[in-house]
DNA sequence: GAACACACCTTACATCGTATGGTACATTCG
DNA sequence: CGAATGTACCATACGATGTAAGGTGTGTTC
């Protein structure tokens, strides 16, 4: 690894490119929280306020790790299979934000080129497969929204090294006045959450298999309606 | 409005409720990056560090915050009909979101009393309807996780005041480059979001309908499977 | 009237993003 | 060849932030 700061004298000029990339490899570590101007020059071997010779700002550095990140997601394939290849880019975009869980706010609230190229692969494999623009619309929205919303919950488990739950779960449980209240939490937990080889993840292909069928459904209902129309 | 700091020799003491009240309302105004204990304490009329005689830092503020914002949204009214129960659920969340948008990070990352609450509510609703302790879990995970990344993208929409999405993606669009490069996502905007009437909210409905119809063939499903394992 | 709890304050420190204004070295140009 | 320009970096400083440490004054209680 030449992430950390190598002999200044023969080390190569930074870039904003390497100064990004160092960006997402200590939010990555340490959470965004703890990225700072000064801990990135150190990363970098430089002083603070020579990052400033490369970007123009902290949001610059964050709008660049948001570009890293999504280029990371595998674009929908455009084939016949509309619905594998949404699914296929929904596991991939989960998968990365599960690599990147800081990225997820920041991902909806800022707007960059890889963000506006996503969509708009995404409402190109909805158009080829006869999604009308208004139910395309209505499916990206709800393809997006889910998958988000699953990473924004999935990063915030209390989960383990090991992608366990079970002893978050446990320590809450073993709270009796709150077993008390909360019954059918309880149950949940002790039946089902704390049972071998459950993992949260898992909850995702249910999720996107409801959300395509349903949106399947819908594209049929939309199609016979405009057939009618035509008659 | 008696939250600007009254007249100090006849104000009342603060209290951490008082607190957390106002921090909310401040995060409302301001947004939650500019609530800091200085301008918290300034609201109240008090100084900085006199907020410790009544929390134990900024962490407890924002979980007091949570509980408020969580205590806000209507819990799924127990009775036949469950998808009657999670819509209204569904829709209240979203309105109370929308409201403090600045919630729905903070929301996912602790947890409280509130939550866990909730969390029952939704699952005892699930289980009366007749959902396996399994696809409760599948549920849940699904309609939380589409209601918080709803509100998350919906947050980060760059509406004006009025709700309108209009003037941003004219922004966008009035960029030939950017049109070219994103041809559908451009059609997207012309024909459809530009248009009047058009409201980002409303893709809210069409995603709860087809996740609950959703959740209701797999209950159907389900229940079939259960009833042939048993003959 | 002494002890005590309550509600508040002052000062101080490390850390944050960044404005301002350098410095040393390389390349280009007259 | 010397001067000008540009590149990549650095030092100092300012106003924010969260909060640790240690007061101050005004009740209320024995």
């Amino acid at each position: 690894m030449a992430t950390t700061a190598p002999n200044e004298s023969t080390r190569a000029p930074v870039t904003r490119e390497s100064a990004v990339r160092a960006a997402v490899a200590l939010a990555d570590r340490d959470g965004l929280d703890s990225l700072s101007m000064r801990k990135l020059a150190r990363e970098l071997g430089i002083e603070a306020m020579s990052l400033y010779y490369h970007v123009t700002g902290k949001d610059d550095i964050l709008d660049g790790m948001v570009e890293v990140v999504v280029a990371e997601m595998a674009l929908p394939a455009d084939g016949a299979n509309w619905k594998a290849a949404l699914r296929d880019g929904a596991e991939s975009a989960r998968a990365v934000l599960g690599r990147h869980p800081w990225a997820i706010s920041l991902m909806d609230s800022r707007t960059t080129r890889a963000t506006l190229n996503h969509h708009n692969a995404v409402i190109g494999c909805l158009r080829n497969a006869g999604f009308s623009i208004g139910l395309a619309a209505h499916a990206m929205s709800l393809l997006d929204s889910y998958v988000h919303g699953f990473a924004l919950q999935e990063a915030s488990l209390p989960l383990d090294e090991s992608g366990d739950i079970g002893a978050a779960t446990e320590e809450i449980m073993g709270r009796q006045d709150l077993m008390a209240e909360f019954p059918h939490l309880s149950e949940m937990a002790v039946a089902h959450i704390l049972q071998p080889g459950y993992a949260y993840g898992n909850e995702f292909r249910f999720g996107v298999r409801v959300i395509l069928d349903g949106l399947e459904t819908a594209l049929a209902a939309d199609a016979a309606t405009a057939s009618r129309g035509r008659l």
